[in-house]
DNA sequence: TGTACATCAGTGAACGCGCGTTCACTGATGTAC
DNA sequence: TGTACATCAGTGAACGCGCGTTCACTGATGTAC
């Protein structure tokens, strides 16, 4: 006996979830969180009715886990992008630059991070893992006195609203450096300091999702 | 005969149709613009289910007949306190703080303009009345060379989040004159330039719904 | 002046689909003895 | 070794509520003659 019972059943429900929450990361390329029903999971996901609630208790269970993924995914690989960069302000712009970047390239998988964000659970987790980088700045002086709230707002209003904005084919060529820009100016870099941190090279993209 | 019967037809119907939108707009006071159902609006405005069906088509008509009147009256608000002003600097950082205050003093009228704004037909009208003042800045040269896109999603992104932030108490003492010089910064202002233009008096706040 | 008819906003009962939720069942695997 | 039983993930039919949509009707008012 390899494993035991006990493991096997745990692999098999593991097995299931993942099936389950892949396919609302492909349901909600298409549809807002709150349109999707329980039938577009299961459709998608190849599995029963029941077996959803073998897994989660509603829908807003399963967004929490599609964002709580993203999120996840998402800054281990800005983690490893921002290895060895102290400074905050490039820190940030990096970060940004990684959302807007995977926006424009992997649009399914854009959209699905503005409708949670915007309108989900990953909200929230993206502020999280923002804050401490504005703490950062403010403490270093890089940054201009203000509220750390009102920098966590300035990135992820002006950030989402960008990702839209890219993923609406509304944007012009130099619309994603100068969003990074703009953010860096907010936060109170020098007009020649932004331009010049919003062009630094940004190592590859890792794209672990869609 | 004072007046026609057609005309005495009309004035019923308006009389209905605005009962309807301003029962609407109490609706969305605690309702997501998406969560609404046809039952909130005709409960609230003590109207039949059928009278519904006499003006609107379906629940996005509702949301896009609160979304002009909202939009409507405030530019009005907003360009009655812009009169004189010549500075696009100045006349966004009114409009903004216009924004502010109202969702400040008027949490219910906040949580309407943040959930149609962001969620809903609002947004768009928002960005066409702060277009023209962007391209006015930039064509005076008093903003930093960008597109006028880029500094419509700074404004409307971080205005809309910080409305949201404020609503949820989650804001500090100067939280919106922040928000407002880091708008103002974005756009290319100095640090010293916005901050000044950020604490400008205000002249006094026209509500006009809720 | 009076009676019949036209118009039109408003009404609310009725219908039926979509969707969330439940639950008795299956089948695979392990355990008891 | 074999038979009965326990466990547990998965299954999908069935139920029923919520909600959008329809439509025959009412009542008020104006018009015809």
């Amino acid at each position: 006996m390899a494993i035991s019972r006990a493991q096997l059943g745990a692999r098999q429900r593991e097995a299931s979830r993942a099936a389950i929450v892949a396919a609302a990361m492909r349901v909600f390329e298409r549809k807002m969180p709150d349109a999707a029903v329980i039938d577009d999971f299961i459709t998608e996901a190849g599995v029963a009715r029941g077996t959803f609630y073998n897994h989660f208790k509603d829908v807003d269970a399963v967004q929490l886990a599609v964002a709580t993924k993203l999120s996840t995914e998402f800054n281990e690989s800005i983690r490893r992008a921002c290895n060895g960069i102290a400074d905050p302000a490039e820190r940030i712009a990096i970060a940004v630059r990684h959302y807007l970047r995977g926006a424009a390239e992997y649009p399914h998988w854009g959209w699905v991070i503005v409708r949670i964000g915007f309108h989900g659970p990953l909200g929230p987790l993206m502020r999280d893992s923002i804050r401490p980088e504005i703490e950062a700045g403010l403490e270093q002086g890089r940054f201009v006195a203000m509220s750390a709230q009102n920098g966590v707002d300035l990135v992820m209003g002006t950030g989402l609203t960008a990702m839209q904005t890219l993923l609406e084919g509304r944007a012009e060529d130099r619309y994603a450096t100068d969003v990074v820009a703009t953010i860096l100016r907010g936060l109170g870099l020098t007009v020649e300091d932004a331009a010049q941190v919003a062009v630094r090279p940004l190592p590859p993209f890792h794209k672990s999702v869609g």
